[in-house]
RNA sequence: GGCCCCUUAGCUCAAUUGGCAGAGCAAUUGACUCUUAAUCAAUAGGUUGAAGGUUCGAUUCCUUCAGGGGUCACCA
């Protein structure tokens, strides 16, 4: 409100005539609250009477309590709160005519020593006060928090600075990067990073964003995926290598899904879909090490055990186990159409064989798999990048791993065939032809790279944000990601 | 994109069948030197998301629009 903003306007004209920098430049920190608490919590009143350390510590007010000639009040440093004791008789007059132009919100820097209250809370006992910064405007109200979604992501400052275990989320999230960094640089993989600007996007089946290079008068496409760049340096030797940066698809925002959204994607040589479940696994059990003692979530109101091996099944099996059509009729295109305008009468028929059956297996399936699943065998028709199957050649070497519902993983035998791949492609453009415009272009840039041969190799993306929702219980994708996409306000 | 719900003070929320728009916190003024959702006294704060309609009278009923949430569909 503009009468709030002006009032604290005026507090903060009225320092100068106190000879007070309303922006100082910097304020010595001796220990942040953690350190304090971490340090004295265990004392007692008597024995901190005995404590002559001096501390000095900064944070923003989030309460005060005013007595008059005393005031207690909580400070937060962004992660723990302290409260603080002001006394008039034991600060300058100067700092006590201060403390009356301080506003909740404001940030300052305390000087003192540390004491235990009568209800014992840990506090400092202030003898010189430090003004740091004005706020100037109120914070959201104290014990319920700023509840209102929207306003949360929004300003995710003011989320950030009232609702504390929000940094939790993202401190987590950091861990799991972290970790997962590590766990590649320790397997000897190399970090990479490849274009974001694709001429031809690839490597998934997504619509892209377009965006134009002036210089060069192109247009260029935000990547879908950096799949096709880093098979590229698998061409070139690159033995072992992974990415973790954003995709960008322009698709419908939801409980999952962001329009831009982290990815790792790996990549090694000599290997297959095989040895890929079991390094996904690996890649688990060592997050859960350090996250996850016992190896289980919570998700909504149920537990799920993230201890591997997981299940395996194949991907028409189980459409034809849960949908109860025979599997010959699944693969059947002409009985597949029949099936589903029968089951699905008022949904326009998909344009494609693929398409239809990712219907069925988004129908049937998706939402079951609850525990750690990785599905197999993905058919051909939706699977233009991977390689063949070794026992049907309807199929290929690719599985997905599905927690709670969620696609986590998707990987596979790296097809390494050009020739195959060139007839995949053209398949794919028969496909955008049929009325599918998220089917895969020909990327003849990266055909003439597998022309000069590439060893057979093993890929996998892994979605960093759902997995993140996993290990910290949150619902929506929103609640991982820091500033997710909303409509623009005004 | 389809359907359902929500939008009231800076924040969290009330308002009986359609009858003077309220509370707590935050703010302002005052009292108070161990409070912690501090307490006590007083004050101020609103075009009820926007536009239109029905009505003597609309926060309340209707229509449209905007934003948000949920859900279904597509994608990870």
């Amino acid at each position: 409100m503009e009468e709030q903003f002006n009032i604290r306007l005026e507090k903060l004209k009225k320092l100068g005539a106190l000879g007070i920098t309303p922006y100082p430049y910097r304020f010595d920190v001796s220990h942040r609250f953690k350190d304090i608490i971490a340090r004295y919590q265990d004392f007692s009143a008597d024995e901190l009477k005995e404590v002559p350390d001096e501390i000095r510590s900064a944070g923003r007010i989030i309460a005060i309590r005013s007595m008059g000639k005393s005031a207690f009040m909580h400070l937060f440093d962004g992660e723990k709160k302290l409260q603080i004791y002001l006394r008039k008789e034991m600060v300058t007059e100067r700092d006590f005519a201060l403390y009356h132009l301080l506003d909740i919100g404001d940030i300052i820097g305390v000087k003192g020593r540390i004491f235990k209250t009568h209800t014992h809370e840990l506090s400092i006992l202030v003898n010189e006060l430090t003004f740091l910064a004005k706020s100037f405007h109120p914070l959201p109200e104290k014990w319920h928090g700023l509840q209102d979604k929207e306003l949360r992501f929004r300003q995710r400052y003011l989320d950030l600075i009232v609702n504390p275990e929000v940094k939790d989320i993202f401190r987590k999230r950091s861990l799991i990067i972290q970790n997962i960094r590590s766990f590649f640089h320790q397997q000897g993989y190399i970090e990479v990073e490849t274009p974001m600007m694709h001429q031809i996007p690839g490597g998934a089946s997504a619509r892209p964003f377009t965006t134009h290079h002036n210089a060069l008068n192109i247009d260029l496409f935000l990547r879908v995926a950096p799949e096709l760049y880093l098979k590229r340096l698998l061409v070139g030797g690159m033995e072992k290598v992974f990415e973790i940066n954003r995709n960008f698809r322009n698709e419908g925002i939801s409980m999952m899904h962001n329009p831009e959204f982290t990815m790792i994607e790996f990549y090694e040589l000599y290997k297959d879909f095989n040895d890929y479940m079991n390094l996904t696994e690996a890649l688990l059990l060592n997050l859960n090490r350090e996250l996850l003692p016992d190896n289980t979530i919570q998700w909504q109101e149920r537990s799920i055990s993230l201890q591997p091996p997981f299940k395996r099944v194949k991907f028409m099996a189980i459409i034809a186990e849960k949908s109860g059509l025979a599997l010959e009729q699944l693969w059947d295109e002409a009985e597949l159409k029949k099936f589903i305008a029968r089951q699905f009468p008022d949904e326009p028929l998909p344009p494609t064989f693929g398409k239809m059956l990712e219907l069925m297996f988004d129908f049937y399936v998706e939402k079951n798999l609850i525990e750690p699943t990785f599905v197999i065998n993905y058919p051909k028709a939706i699977s233009p990048l991977s390689k063949m199957s070794r026992t049907d050649e309807r199929e290929t070497e690719r599985f997905e791993l599905y927690i709670a519902g969620m696609e986590i993983a998707n990987g596979f035998s790296e097809l390494n065939d050009p020739l195959e791949q060139r007839r995949r492609f053209e398949a794919q453009l028969q496909d955008r032809e049929k009325g599918d415009d998220e089917a895969q272009l020909i990327d003849n840039n990266f055909l003439n790279a597998l022309e000069y041969g590439m060893a057979p190799a093993a890929g996998e993306g892994i979605g960093i944000d759902r997995l993140v929702m996993l290990y910290t219980g949150a619902a929506s994708i929103k609640e991982v990601i820091l500033f997710p996409l909303l409509r623009p306000r005004e």
